[in-house]
DNA sequence: ACTACCGTTCGACAATCGGAGTACAGTGGG
DNA sequence: CCCACTGTACTCCGATTGTCGAACGGTAGT
């Protein structure tokens, strides 16, 4: 079964934004770019999931969005993230949304710092 | 009328992403990126969004999960990215995002289209 | 060939979304 | 005070989304 990927010139940036704007999809991706071999399931599973057809529905939409690989091998499906060409077509794009929230000391003094004393 | 704004520190990846994850949305956050005080109906126009509650509707979601300001003026609201908070808290999202794809469609179409008589 | 396993497809369901119309409230100008 | 203007609140409606269960189709192992 061969899945319908889109071309690297057609992934659109609205499209990849909405499929990564849901948790349970945004969780997924951060778990294949933590890297390995990932079948549906594994992930399934540590998502909290119960239902095979869930995982199924977001798979597909992370695919026609043109986030993930969907590959078939054997009875598996294995899934990889598109980085390369993600990384190609929106610069900084994933290691902005992955690399997660920025909080510490330093914010806070820039809080200080550009808060309207006015 | 005193509008809730997350704090900084509230602002959450994945709000940010599904609110961006809309193409009028988008388009609007790109007008107010573009520079210039902005009031609602003057992107409304822009959008061609026929409805002012349609806006209204939007611009709530954009100023909750902390994309805008929105700021009361006399008889209108005046509207800004905040690109500080965004930037701070997720540095380079917001240029990855904004600053569009690197090989367009659009141009392999007009590629298409000025081709020569095959 | 039979069976266990992996994932998809389909149908159902509640919840949310995007868009619009109407009515209303606050502001500023005459 | 009255009116034009700006934007919100509320309601409605069709479309989409997220979740699930059940049935189905390949694949691998025995």
């Amino acid at each position: 079964m061969a899945y319908r990927h889109p071309d690297r010139d057609q992934i659109r940036i609205e499209d990849v934004l909405s499929a990564l704007g849901n948790g349970v999809r945004l969780a997924a991706v951060r778990l294949l770019d933590a890297g390995g071999e990932h079948n549906c399931t594994s992930v399934l599973n540590t998502l909290g999931i119960t239902a095979k057809s869930t995982m199924t529905h977001h798979w597909r939409v992370l695919r026609d969005s043109g986030v993930i690989w969907q590959r078939p091998s054997g009875r598996e499906n294995l899934l990889t993230l598109r980085r390369e060409d993600l990384d190609a077509r929106y610069p900084g794009l994933l290691d902005a949304i992955l690399s997660g929230a920025v909080h510490d000391e330093t914010i806070e003094a820039d809080r200080e710092r550009l808060r309207p004393g006015t």
